[in-house]
DNA sequence: ATGAAAGCGCTAACAG
DNA sequence: CTGTTAGCGCTTTCAT
C-alpha cells in the first residue's frame, strides 16, 4: 500500500465529480425535499465512485450525529450484556449509531466516560452510575438528553429505567427466610449506601429491613467486596473462615453470587446462595443459581424509547420501573 | 456568576471571559509552548467559571480526536472483556480515550462498525472481525491506523495481534487423544473456513489434520452453530441425540463450550469437553472446563501499543503472535 | 508572549 | 429543482 495515501473524498469532491453543488450532496445524503431522480442517481454513483464517507464530526458542527452513546461500568458483568442487547434491538431500525463507553476502573462512578461521550458530541447518553450525583447529571442533560440505568431518584433533567429492586430483595429474602435460614449475609460493594438511590443501596436496605421484621436484627452481617467475580471469591473464602458462618447468602448481583459460589464450593459448605440479575450463565445446570431476574433487554429497550423520545423534544422526566422475578434453583437449599 | 447558559461555553466565551484571544484558550488547552504562567491561570479560571469543555468535533476538523475505537463482534464472549481489560489498562496514563463499536449481530462481520467508528473520526481502530475481507480493511487503513485482533493475515497495511491457533488446537487435540478418545467432535460457527485467516478456520483446520494424522479421518465430525452459549446448548442437545454419540467434543470457543457442557450435563452422558480461550469463569469449580488459555489482556494492550506506533507514525506492518497454553480441568477424563 | 485570521467538511437558510 | 453562502468550534500559521 502506499505510505502516503491522498486524503479522502469530501462532500466538495462528490459535487465536483457529479457536476453539482455541494448542497445538492448534501440533499441527496440527508434525502432532504428537492431532489431530482436524475441529481440523486449522479450523485450516489459520483459517492460509490470515490468511496464517499461523510464526516461525522463536520456534520456534529451544524446539527445531529446520529449517534447514542451507552456509558458501562463493568464488562465483565453480564447483565450488562442483556441490556445493550435490548438498546440494540430498538435502535436496529434507525440511523442511530451506538457506541459505547467504558467507565475506568479507577474513576469508579464513570462520570468522566460520561462527559467522554458528551463531548464527542452524540445526540443522548443512557449511563449506568448510580454514584455520580445527580447535579453533575443534571449539568450534563442541560446540554444533551439522558437516561440512567438502575437509578431510582426522580430528577425532572433526566429519565430513569430501574428495576424494583424493593420487590427483587424481598422474594430473595423471603425465599431464604422460608427455607429456615436464619444466619443470612448480604455481600454488596464497598460503596453501597442505603442513603443512595443505587440498586445496591435498595438491595442493602432491603436487606437489612427484612432481617429486622423477621427478627433476626442481631443476625445481620453485611459483607463488603470489590467489583467481579474473582475479587467476590477472594472475599468470601476469608469471610467463610472466621466466626461461624451463614447458613446462606444474598449477593447484591449474580457475578458476586457466582464468586461466591467458588468459596462455597472450595470450603465445601452447603451454604445456600441467592444473586441478582439471572445472568445467562445462572441457569446452567452446574451452576443452578438462585437468582432475581430482571429484564435487562426490555429495560434497555425502553432505555433506548426514551431518549429517542428526549431527542425528539420530550422535556418532562418519566421514571419507568420494572418487575423483577425470583428464579428458585438449585443453589438454595432447606436448612438442614 | 451567570446564569444557565442556553448553549454551553465555547473557546470564545473562555477567551472573552478572561479578557484572551481564541488563540491563546486553544494554546492553554492543549499546552502548547507560548504561555505565561498569568495567562494560563486566568484561563483555566475562566474554564472553570464557565464550566467548559472542548467539542472534540470541532477539533477533529483540525487534528487528532485522542479517540481510539475498538470493535468487538459479541458481548455475550468474555475472552473480548479480557482484552478489553488489557486494552483500557494499556490506555490509562495517555489523553486518549476509548470508544467500543459492537457489530450488529446481523451485519455478521462487523464492517459497519468499524466503519462507523472510522466515519466519527478516531485516530485509530482495533477490531475482532475475522471475516471482514482484507480489501476493504486496506481500503479503511488507507485513511486510518488500524489493527485487527485475531486474524492470521499478514496485510502490510494493518498490524495484527493473534494467538497461535494451531499451537492451540493442536494442544487441545493432543489431550483428548491422549486420554484415548477416537469419536471427537468439534463445534464451530456456521461461517468457519479452512480458508480464511480466522482463528476458528485454524482451529477447525488444525482439528481436521489432527484427526487425520492419529488415522481417525472417518471419525471426523464439525457441528456448527450460530454464536452464544444458548444457541450452542440447543445445538449440541439436538446433536447428541442422533447416531453415535462423541466421546469427546472440542468447542471452537468458551462460549460454546459452555453451552455443550450444559447439553452434555441434560444428555447426562460422560462427554469430555475442551474449549478455547480460557474465560474467567472455566475456571469455577462447577464447571471446571478444560480449555486452551490466550493471554488476552495482554494481547489487548498489545494492539494499543502497536495502534500508537501507528498514529505515531510507524508504516510498517507488525504481526504478533502470542503463545496459548492448555488448562486442564474436570470436564476432560480418560475414556472408560 | 500574544492575537488575527484562514480554514477543516458539513448543514441549512435563502436566492434564483 | 438547484446553487450560493454563512457559519458551527477549534487549531494553526503568521504577524505583531
Amino acid at each position: 500500500m502506499a505510505p502516503t495515501p491522498a486524503r479522502s473524498a469530501t462532500i466538495e469532491d462528490v459535487a465536483l465529480a457529479a457536476g453539482v453543488s455541494r448542497a445538492a450532496v448534501s440533499k441527496v445524503l440527508r434525502d432532504a425535499y428537492g431532489v431530482s431522480d436524475a441529481m440523486r442517481e449522479r450523485v450516489t454513483a459520483a459517492m460509490t465512485e470515490l468511496n464517499y464517507r461523510p464526516r461525522i464530526a463536520a456534520r456534529a458542527m451544524r446539527g445531529r450525529t446520529f449517534t447514542i452513546g451507552i456509558e458501562i461500568p463493568d464488562f465483565g458483568n453480564q447483565f450488562f450484556t442483556r441490556m445493550l442487547n435490548g438498546a440494540m434491538r430498538a435502535l436496529a431500525d434507525t440511523r442511530y449509531q451506538v457506541v459505547i463507553a467504558p467507565a475506568e476502573s479507577g474513576s469508579r462512578h464513570g462520570l468522566r466516560a460520561i462527559e467522554a461521550l458528551v463531548d464527542r458530541q452524540v445526540d443522548g447518553v443512557i449511563a449506568v452510575s448510580p454514584r455520580v450525583t445527580s447535579e453533575a447529571l443534571e449539568r450534563i442533560a442541560v446540554h444533551s438528553p439522558v437516561v440512567m440505568f438502575g437509578r431510582h431518584d426522580t430528577s425532572d433533567a433526566y429519565d430513569t429505567v430501574a428495576g424494583d429492586d424493593v420487590v427483587g430483595a424481598q422474594a430473595a429474602m423471603s425465599h431464604l427466610l422460608e427455607l429456615g435460614h436464619t444466619r443470612i449475609t448480604h455481600l454488596t460493594l464497598p460503596e453501597s449506601d442505603e442513603d443512595v438511590p443505587s440498586p445496591h443501596g435498595l438491595r442493602l436496605r432491603t436487606y437489612r429491613a427484612e432481617m429486622e421484621s423477621a427478627g433476626l436484627a442481631d443476625q445481620i452481617v453485611v459483607v463488603r467486596t470489590d467489583e467481579g467475580q474473582e475479587a467476590a471469591y477472594r472475599t468470601m473464602r476469608e469471610a467463610l473462615e472466621v466466626g461461624a458462618p451463614p447458613t446462606a447468602i444474598f449477593a447484591a448481583h449474580d457475578e458476586l453470587a457466582i464468586g461466591t459460589l467458588r468459596a462455597v464450593a472450595e470450603a465445601d459448605r452447603a451454604i445456600s446462595v441467592v444473586g441478582y440479575d439471572d445472568v445467562p450463565i445462572a441457569s446452567h445446570p452446574a451452576l443452578g443459581l438462585t437468582t432475581v431476574d430482571q429484564p435487562g433487554d426490555e429495560m434497555g429497550a425502553r432505555a433506548i424509547e426514551l431518549l429517542l423520545e428526549r431527542i425528539a423534544g420530550r422535556t418532562d422526566a418519566v421514571h419507568e420501573v420494572f418487575e423483577p422475578r425470583l428464579r428458585v434453583r438449585t443453589s438454595t437449599r432447606r436448612l438442614a
